[in-house]
DNA sequence: TTGTAAGCGTTATCAC
DNA sequence: GTGATAACGCTTACAA
């Protein structure tokens, strides 16, 4: 059932099908309602590839999870941490009437497939979170000119990236507020726990915690910084580490909740108490947080206002063709719960 | 830069460079090498929608998570239990060079866009996930002969249903394991919070509970069924009713894990004590179950090895055009953890 | 207001 | 082996 089928049955041609599916003013009510009936009655829809091919527009944009672990345990996936972003961004799509073609990268050498993706035409525009900053084939997709809204990124030369918007969480703005929190709540001695320093989140949130130690006149110690990689081991094998040092920190601030978590769990094996031994303040709200024990004081990302952001700003992008290039902040809150207790 | 330049630029003709991209035998590895060293050099990929239009295929499959709560929060889509089976899909999907257009539907209604996705030859196959069973849209594609792989699901009409595929996990046997489990351990009034009946799962579960009742000659009161939605609410409601039973009865079923650890915020605020007072197994194991406390005894539900049975299976019926209508039950384990008590 | 015809970028058929 | 040529199903000048 095609729209010539559908023209000759309505008498009239393919061009006046067309007119009438894409809501040509040119074109009675009359032959409109005449067309329109039969259409219904077949159930005729246009074909996509036929469509895009001709209008040069997929109707799709694409949503790039970049999830790469040092270590992967192969065929397991656990990134439940996207996955309010992923299902933000697919909703906030379909409402703007575009398609979401999802890819999960877990090796850095998949990126250079992705721009072939958008070579191929098969999406308007991209939507990537978790990508290292700097990346190489990022870069490349953005110099080439395709539409990408990145998350947690910072974009290099930017006269060439017209066409590239950046939404970021104030990472640096929220590990100010955790270590301020910390830091009046008496405690001097803050270890941090770092994230993956080749993300910019990683970057700023040391810089946050850093400033904040600065500005209340405390010293930034290299011996009290341990370096993760935002996953639960690497915040396991932080805390072994910080269980040894005497005296003990009497805080940790880790750059994010995964860590945080398994930081927890080292301190409890060794019979570290938390917040009676050792405070801990963590970053992102996961689900997780407020389930562990005791509930972790973390600071909050809205991972689903930034979806939101990106697809919205990153459809106008196509629709309007404006190469407004944003950057977003989007502001963190500082939630409290029991993990961490005020000294003296 | 398309087929025509490329053709040009290597002195040959489109239909060579076709069959040079597509891998055809008779073409010699002379012009072979001449046209690829174009194509890599102008990093040449033929156009996606131009390729499934004369092929009629898209190399996509369209994932349909179908998430319907009876109050929907607007905005809140926190459909983290999908989450492991969601990036499965895409991973297998990948593996086996097809792309994943994933969709969400909050509401019945929406599904009637669906049937137009696959009209409009936006994908060459479906995977559905939390369809309500009997659910009239999707037997209409179903009926329409689209290529469809259903996890929780039971197909009516087998006859018609040529390219539609299911996935369960064994609902009924892991209700019946933890049914039996509970009784084991000496409970005797054991009550049941049921899931969304209009779901196959909902309706298995409960049947298992009843089987393992019977078979251990132990009577089974409506009294003691609580009907949810698999909404962690639900649970907490249900709790707050088995709360006020006298007797209360020693221990819960729940239909998943969410009405569990809604069931258990709801005791502890009674003051009932898990698992002293009550103990209380769910179903799923989802990420949370290990985490509340105290741990929360479940069957656990491989989602992602029914992704990869789903993916696989759908795949496999695009390729070869085999109608071979699977139907897997995929089996499902108890695992014990800390809210079950044993009695005496 | 409507129809004819060209074109979107491929692949498939058929000669040579 | 390779190159015309005709589809694939649609939109869009242009003409009428």
């Amino acid at each position: 059932m095609d729209s010539t089928d559908i023209a000759k049955i309505a008498g009239v041609s393919r061009s006046t099908v067309s007119r009438v599916i894409n809501n040509y003013a040119n074109v009675p009510e009359q032959t409109r309602e005449k067309v329109m009936k039969v259409i219904k009655e077949y159930n005729y829809v246009p074909h996509a590839s036929a469509r895009s091919l001709v209008k040069k527009k997929s109707q799709t944009i694409g949503l790039f999870i970049i999830d790469v672990h040092e270590k992967m345990h192969p065929g397991i996936y656990n990134n439940t941490y996207f996955s309010p972003f992923t299902a933000s961004v697919i909703d906030y799509a379909n409402r703007k009437n575009y398609f979401v073609l999802t890819f999960s990268v877990y090796r850095y050498d998949e990126l250079r497939k992705v721009l072939d993706i958008f070579r191929e035409g098969r999406v308007d525009a991209g939507i990537f979170i978790g990508v290292k900053n700097g990346e190489e084939s990022l870069q490349k997709i953005i110099n080439e000119g395709y539409k990408i809204a990145i998350v947690d990124y910072e974009i290099t030369g930017i006269e060439t990236a017209k066409n590239a918007l950046v939404i970021n969480a104030d990472n640096e703005g929220g590990a100010y507020k955790a270590t301020t929190y910390l830091i009046k709540n008496g405690h001097k001695s803050i270890a941090h726990i770092a994230g993956d320093l080749k993300k910019l989140s990683g970057i700023q949130r040391i810089n946050g915690y850093r400033r904040a130690l600065q500005e209340a006149g405390l010293e930034y110690k290299d011996e009290l910084i341990f370096y993760g990689d935002f996953d639960a081991e690497s915040g396991y094998k932080a805390a072994k580490e910080i269980a040894n040092i005497s005296p003990m920190p009497t805080a940790v601030f880790a750059a994010n909740d995964s860590m945080a978590m398994g930081a927890m769990e080292a301190f409890k094996e060794d019979g570290i108490k938390i917040p009676d031994d050792i405070s801990i303040v963590g970053f992102d709200d996961i689900e997780l947080a407020s389930y562990v024990h005791p509930p972790l004081t973390t600071v909050r990302v809205f991972l689903h206002k930034m979806a939101m952001l990106a697809t919205n700003r990153i459809v106008d992008l196509i629709d309007s063709g404006t190469t407004n290039c944003h950057h977003d902040i989007v502001a963190v809150e500082l939630v409290e719960r029991a993990s961490v207790r005020a000294l003296r």
